[in-house]
DNA sequence: CCGATGCATATCGTAAATATATTGAGATAT
DNA sequence: ATATCTCAATATATTTACGATATGCATCGG
């Protein structure tokens, strides 16, 4: 059976008459009686009563012309599906991105912009630590995610910067350095008590802060390690210390704490970076990327 | 686009191997490439990655795979679908009867040894008068009914005489009549005021009982006409006058109404009479027609 | 009784699917 | 690094079968 029989049996049907549905189709009338016949032949069922004007449907033929028009129906949907899917405007996107970073509000204006354009790709979204993102990514858990690390080296994974902020500083409120609102030279955080947060899996950005505190000549004083930023924050408000965070990070104003402008040369910056797998061609990702990309650079 | 095409498209994603699929299908890798090429060419999609070993289905081509599973699996239940309406064995049969005829207990089972015998036949059924049952079968409302009167000359519809039963007497409680079990003669009932039946649209049994009477030498008092044999039987139970009723009614036991045999040369019988349309050839219909004789010949 | 209508049958040409033979790209092994 | 192997793609040949043309046959209407 092929899909023509199906189709000629559908107009045949409708019709109630081959020559007439013959037209409709385009062809004569004997190659149609010859493909409904040899149809009923393999069903090994009589779906048409021949009368003398014209012919019509019998009980197992009006049953299977419910199905197939359901069939055919179905088929075309499918169609216009896989063809969706395969120009990106269908299908599924899994994203990841790190609580420090969803923070900034242009990655929260990107996805949405995204899910606008797009609004039959269903997005699968992911909160996670920079490391685990992409290992994510490596097991194809995710297609793509927002991250804060600097992942050099990581052959099959594509990264794309997309903003670089500088990080600021946040301490508790009262303390002598919260009294002001303006930029803060760097040597007066260094003798602060400093709260750093160091992922175990990713500690690249931890390593970065310290480094950049000794490249300016300065000792870091760390009195406390905490796992996350907000965890980082949280201990800030509680008077534990000082820390450095993303600028946008800022915008989240987390009771009892202040924010300051960092004066460093060269000033301490922290980048957003989306990642993918190289190999991953599926047009969805591709089209998120481009989007992304046009919607940071506004 | 053929049947083929997706059956070929399916193993191919099954199997991620041309060759493979190839030997699953039972032809040669070239032709089977060529076909797969031509599915991705009418969509306008590349269904498949070519990797070096073996092919691997694209985003698009997952989604289609889905779809197309469903399909095929859709068309093979169709078929089996359409075949089991063809051989009688699924369906719908709309079925009529009147009231007195369902009192009948053999008409009952046979309708429920139908139901055993063909489970996937949806049974419609419908009562009403019978006249109106003949006028539902020409509309094609109906497809077969169980009737009292007998519709000779009514050529498109086909009857089967399935069981004859005599009337008997049905006379209220406290009459003298009602104080034997025995059966009585007729011309005991010739002198009771008599309570009939008469269905505006079938007035066939009403003359019968009229003309048996006139035959045996006696003209019936007919005090009383009622629509339906129920409402006939009430007005007997109210003690209005006796009437005559097939003898399975007499199985209702409505309260005050007693019943006896009659004796009388010739008997008075009634029949239930199967009838369907001549023209139908279904074969829901002939199994039902079959199941009932053989019920019947019990 | 005859023409018209409409499905079925017969025969033929051509398009398309499959088979055979071969090439070529990429991976694995020596 | 070269050879070999794997497997899809290409080229050409063959066969199948779809559709067209011509015709037959049954039924209905005048």
């Amino acid at each position: 059976m092929e899909l023509r029989h199906l189709r000629y049996f559908q107009v045949v049907a409708e019709e109630g008459h081959i020559t007439r549905a013959s037209e409709r189709l385009s062809m004569r009338q004997p190659p149609l009686s010859l493909q409904i016949k040899a149809l009923e032949r393999e069903l090994g069922v009589q779906l048409f009563r021949r009368l003398p004007r014209g012919v019509e449907l019998t009980d197992a033929g009006a049953t299977f012309y419910t199905d197939v028009c359901a069939l055919l129906a179905g088929l075309d949907q499918a169609v216009a599906k896989t063809q969706r899917v395969a120009r990106g405007e269908a299908g599924h996107l899994a994203l990841g991105f790190t609580s420090s970073v969803i923070a900034h509000p242009a990655v929260k204006l990107a996805i949405k912009a995204y899910r606008a354009a797009y609004p039959d790709v269903t997005l699968n979204l992911t909160e996670d630590g920079s490391s685990d993102l992409v290992d994510a990514l490596d097991a194809y858990r995710l297609d793509v995610a927002f991250i804060r690390s600097d992942i050099r080296g990581h052959a099959p994974i594509r990264q794309i910067k997309l903003i670089e902020e500088p990080v600021v500083l946040a301490c508790p409120e009262g303390l002598p350095l919260a009294a002001e609102d303006g930029p803060v030279p760097i040597e007066d955080i260094a003798g602060q008590p400093l709260v750093l947060y160091r992922r175990t899996a990713g500690p690249k950005l931890y390593d970065r802060i310290i480094a950049w505190f000794e490249a300016q000549g300065f000792e870091p004083q760390i009195i406390q390690e905490a796992p996350r930023v907000d965890t980082a924050l949280n201990l800030v408000a509680a008077g534990m210390g000082v820390t450095v965070v993303p600028r946008s990070l800022a915008a989240a104003h987390l009771e009892g704490v202040h924010y300051r402008e960092i004066v460093a040369d060269p000033p301490m910056v922290e980048a957003i970076t989306l990642v993918a797998r190289k190999s991953d061609p599926s047009l969805a990702l591709r089209n998120f990327i481009k989007t992304v990309q046009s919607q940071m650079s506004v």
